[in-house]
DNA sequence: TCATTAACACGGG
DNA sequence: CCCGTGTTAATGA
């Protein structure tokens, strides 16, 4: 496990590894299975160890975006952030396909960042590319049209599950980008017509990302 | 004007 | 067959 974590981020001191591996927990989730409701409190950190994760924003009338994906070597910025103020989940974190997760007790949180630099690398970077993320997804729903908003949908989807194939109906993708089927059917041929993607029944080939 | 809802036919798996 | 897909018409924001 301890071998796992080094390998998906390779610049953690050796010590700050064997550390982890003493007092980390690894958990096997599978897809759809919510990790992190909104409200609940947080007292572990989350490393993701292989699999993705959504992390969703849902409204009061359980209305869902997507802020952004979790990978391999990622940690939950939204939730190492509550962990430092040892509060409640702003957002729900559900599993995007078969995922492990090393969690780690959120006590340790203020030691690690003083006492090891690559952890303090560690955290601030996934801050870093979180935000970035975050920012982009911002634009598209404020800026962009749904056209636009399917197309980074699509190609962030490839990325995510590392394949240029998605197996998804379109009536998912409308649920994801809180659209409706009509609309995204239309607009998938659109993108067909352009040559961007390929359609089939249950199937998305994407040209290129 | 453009999205949503409902309705319907087609046909792939 | 079942249901995902492609379209259309009516309605609403």
């Amino acid at each position: 496990m301890s071998q796992n974590l080094s390998n998906l981020v390779y610049f953690l001191e050796t010590e700050l590894v064997d550390e982890i591996s003493k007092i980390g927990l690894v958990k096997h989730y599978s897809e759809g299975e919510v990790i992190i409701y909104p409200g609940d409190k947080i007292d572990k950190v989350p490393i993701i160890l292989n699999g993705s994760v959504k992390v969703i924003r849902e409204n009061e009338k359980g209305e869902e975006i997507l802020l952004y994906y979790l990978e391999s070597g990622d940690t939950c910025a939204m939730t190492l952030q509550c962990c430092m103020r040892r509060g409640t989940s702003e957002i729900k974190a559900v599993v995007g396909e078969e995922t492990q997760l090393l969690f780690v007790p959120s006590e340790h949180m203020e030691e690690w960042m003083i006492k090891y630099r690559s952890w303090r690398e560690f955290v601030l970077g996934n801050y870093h590319t979180k935000l970035n993320e975050l920012i982009e997804t911002v634009d598209a729903l404020a800026f962009k049209q749904l056209d636009e908003r399917l197309m980074k949908y699509l190609t962030d989807k490839a990325k995510v599950y590392g394949s240029l194939e998605l197996n998804m109906t379109h009536q998912q993708i409308a649920d994801d980008l809180n659209s409706s089927r009509v609309v995204i059917s239309r607009l998938l041929k659109q993108l067909e017509q352009q040559e961007l993607i390929s359609l089939y029944r249950n199937r998305i080939v994407l040209k290129s990302i």
